[in-house]
DNA sequence: CCTGGAGTTGTCCTA
DNA sequence: TTAGGACAACTCCAG
């Protein structure tokens, strides 16, 4: 029986442009494929899509011709004694940048030797984090810069195709039955409505492409409106790697090559966002946890559970924020829009720390990704990369009226208050008495009133982001 | 080392 | 109703 080559799947669990699998197809060798479940991703709404991304997958390759052999624990461990226990000569994977990531490649070229030849393919990103400095030889802080020098390197690479077949290993090796895995929730199974909204797997990510390239031209319009179906909604299919951000770029391309070029300009730059995440997390890797800027360490945050429960649950009394809520929870995503709203209005209003409120979408959204996660929440609460201005106060009303203007997302998140008309839909606690009772609405009984006031609670951000730099520069 | 332009996403008040 | 300016400087980055 001649040696194997094993193929790890980690962030890349998809067929096509995966070079990992395609080098390993044309070979000669046979291919045992291979996925290691290391809890790298805790998030309950990760796990979910875990499941389905890894079940997809697994019936493709038998398709292609094999079986996705599947373990749970540490691959450094793990890899080492496959190879040992089959004999394999080589083992092809893609890269992953999160901080115990990298550890863990390392410990792992460690323990390989140099028996077992060991190639890592760099495809979940548009560039490796390496390959764009600054003048100097520094690392960019700002996006603009970064998006310049990243694209003076020319167009992302073009896609690979998928293989034809695959010649299967014919010896056999322990593995796990999926449902091992124990990824899916059970009592309670919250999952109804993450099932309804999404489509796990390469299947999946390619339909949610091909939908998104007629509406990419009204991307720039339409991205923003909470209401509409602007957005890619390309993300968990991304961070699970169902399809490579050069698959999107090159997709986007081709389909608007007949709009001017500046049209799929707005939705491209996002790609650059998500690498830039990334980049910033590679060279700065204690970003998920700490300040970039130190002083903001040193921020008079308020650890309030109420509060907190408030906006985890979504009833704050302000619709916006509720529904935006409402809708992580029940489908693990929320607008992009309206997840800056919350935020800010977590950090900023009710004061309670960035970490914990990037730790309630880590476990929420089926997108949760290190890197995004980390970097957007910092870039919220002022201490990240980007100078934002810290007069820069979300009003969760105004934001309401210019993005919601019809109330059209509030009433499908928060469908309590959908009787109400547009003017008064954003702020109930300010409708008089009739409307109110023609809406049906009670306050308190069917809606809460606002937890906060949101002038006082403004104020005392900005006094406390003044007192912060007073301090520092003191 | 110096210079100067620029920095994803805002709000509020005033005229 | 709407447009413009204040809010404050500071850091980043290229030349």
């Amino acid at each position: 029986m001649s040696a194997p080559v094993i193929v790890w799947f980690r962030r890349n669990l998809r067929l096509t442009d995966n070079p990992a699998l395609l080098a390993a197809s044309e070979s000669g060798q046979p291919v045992l494929a291979i996925y290691v479940h290391d809890e790298l991703d805790t998030g309950g709404a990760s796990r979910w899509w875990l499941h389905g991304s890894l079940e997809s997958l697994s019936r493709a390759l038998r398709e292609l011709g094999t079986d996705l052999v599947i373990r749970s624990g540490d691959p450094v461990e793990i890899i080492p004694a496959l190879v040992r226990e089959t004999g394999a000569d080589a083992l092809y994977c893609s890269r992953r940048y999160e901080p115990a990531a990298r550890r863990q490649e390392k410990a792992l070229r460690d323990a390989l030797g140099d028996d077992c030849e060991r190639k890592v393919y760099d495809d979940y990103l548009l560039r490796h984090p390496n390959t764009i400095k600054t003048g100097s030889g520094s690392p960019y802080r700002v996006f603009t810069p970064f998006y310049k020098a990243s694209t003076a390197h020319g167009e992302p690479g073009a896609p690979l195709p998928a293989p034809d077949s695959v010649t299967a290993w014919q010896g056999s090796t322990e593995s796990l039955d999926l449902a091992d895995l124990d990824l899916l929730p059970t009592a309670p199974d919250w999952s109804g409505g993450l099932a309804e909204t999404w489509q796990p797997g390469e299947a999946g990510a390619l339909a949610r492409l091909d939908a998104f390239e007629k509406h990419v031209a009204a991307y720039g319009k339409d991205r923003d409106l909470p209401g509409t179906e602007g957005t890619s909604r390309l993300s968990p299919h991304l961070h699970f790697g169902e399809l490579s951000p050069r698959q999107v770029w090159h997709g986007i391309r081709l389909a608007s090559r007949e709009l001017a070029a500046d049209r799929a300009e707005p939705f491209l730059r996002q790609l650059y966002w998500r690498d830039f995440s990334w980049y910033l997390l590679f060279h700065f890797p204690t970003l998920p946890a700490t300040p970039l800027r130190p002083e903001y360490a040193n921020f008079p945050w308020s650890e309030d559970e109420a509060m907190l429960r408030a906006w985890q649950t979504g009833r704050t009394g302000f619709p916006i924020i509720d529904a935006g809520m409402r809708q992580l929870w029940a489908t693990g995503w929320m607008h992009n829009r309206v997840r800056m709203i919350v935020a800010s209005f977590l950090v900023k209003n009710l004061m309670i720390p960035w970490q914990t409120g990037a730790a309630w979408f880590e476990d929420t959204l089926v997108d949760a990704d290190m890197a995004s996660n980390s970097a957007s929440w910092q870039w919220v609460a002022g201490s990240g990369t980007d100078a934002a201005p810290y007069f820069r106060i979300f009003n969760p009303v105004t934001q309401s009226r210019k993005f919601d203007p019809d109330g059209e997302y509030i009433r499908e998140w928060v469908p309590e208050l959908a009787g109400l008309p547009a003017r008064d839909i954003h702020e109930p606690w300010t409708a008089d008495g009739l409307t109110l009772a023609t809406a049906g609405v009670q306050l308190d009984r069917d809606y809460p009133r606002p937890i906060v006031d949101l002038k006082a609670t403004r104020e005392r951000a900005l006094e406390a982001y003044r007192e912060l730099r007073a301090n520092s520069a003191a």
